[in-house]
DNA sequence: TATTTAAGGATAATCATTATGGATTTTAAA
DNA sequence: TTTAAAATCCATAATGATTATCCTTAAATA
């Protein structure tokens, strides 16, 4: 939280508590929230908070390089503080994603690579947690 | 095609010409539409079919499983009438979405994956395609 | 051909996200 | 401390994709 703060002196964003309550609860979050998610938590602490706040915040810190932005629920974004290189997992069931840091060899063949400039990866694990396998 | 009409037929869906288009023009597709995409081609032969048909006959193809529905692309939905287990590349400035068929060895291990019942995984893969690497 | 039932199409509704604009707050300078 | 400029807040409107509704039309089947 430190350094997102750092960053947004460096390039004249300004610390409003809002963005400040923001920060907090992204940190070190695992639980890859949505906006509304986000928005539900923080109007506990600032009842007048409005979405577009929320979603200029996190664009704002997607700018910065400081959050990633999920495409892995078709009805939603999802945000990850993560920023380093990993996968997730993700229960079709409840859509929990989870985190997996673990590195994989994916090397895609020239033949089948063509002359595209490959910049990165990101694998999708779909699965059952263990709440829902539960549950059936 | 003909095992889509087969599919419908057997399960009291009607084949209508606007459904035919829609199978005739997903067949061996490997663009990776989105609805807006066949919305506008299907019209060309019939510029009455409203968006609403080509959401349910997607709709009703992805229930038959003879459709995947890509969650790649953040603006839209992609659709993928290749439902064997295969990985994308896309091109993060012109969207474009290329197969990968390749095997790639991406087990979880156990103590990342703890009691997750494991059911598949999609590589995504992120460059840039030859045209708009030459663009810049 | 008649009957049944699903599908088509126009359009409204919904939901997530983005844009706008005036009031307020922060920051820096005077 | 006062002032001014810039950034942010939030209410709200706009947008764009997707889904729902409802009435008319057409496909299937006997
Ligand atoms: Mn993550
Ligand atoms: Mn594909
Ligand atoms: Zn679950
Ligand atoms: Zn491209």
């Amino acid at each position: 939280m430190d350094f997102k703060m750092k960053k947004f002196r460096d390039i004249n964003l300004k610390l409003t508590p809002q963005r400040l309550a923001i920060f907090e609860y992204l940190d070190d979050n695992k639980s890859h929230p949505s906006a509304e998610d986000i928005y539900l938590e923080i109007r506990k602490k600032y009842p007048t908070i409005s979405f577009a706040t929320v979603y200029k915040t996190l664009e704002a810190l997607k700018k910065q390089g400081l959050l990633l932005e999920l495409t892995i629920d078709p009805e939603r974004r999802r945000y990850d503080p993560g920023t380093e290189h990993h996968h997730h997992l993700i229960c079709i069931d409840c859509k929990k994603i989870v985190d997996i840091h673990a590195d994989f060899r994916v090397d895609v063949p020239e033949d089948a690579k063509g002359s595209f400039e490959m910049l990165g990866n990101h694998i999708e694990f779909y699965g059952l947690c263990p709440e829902c396998k539960k549950k059936g």
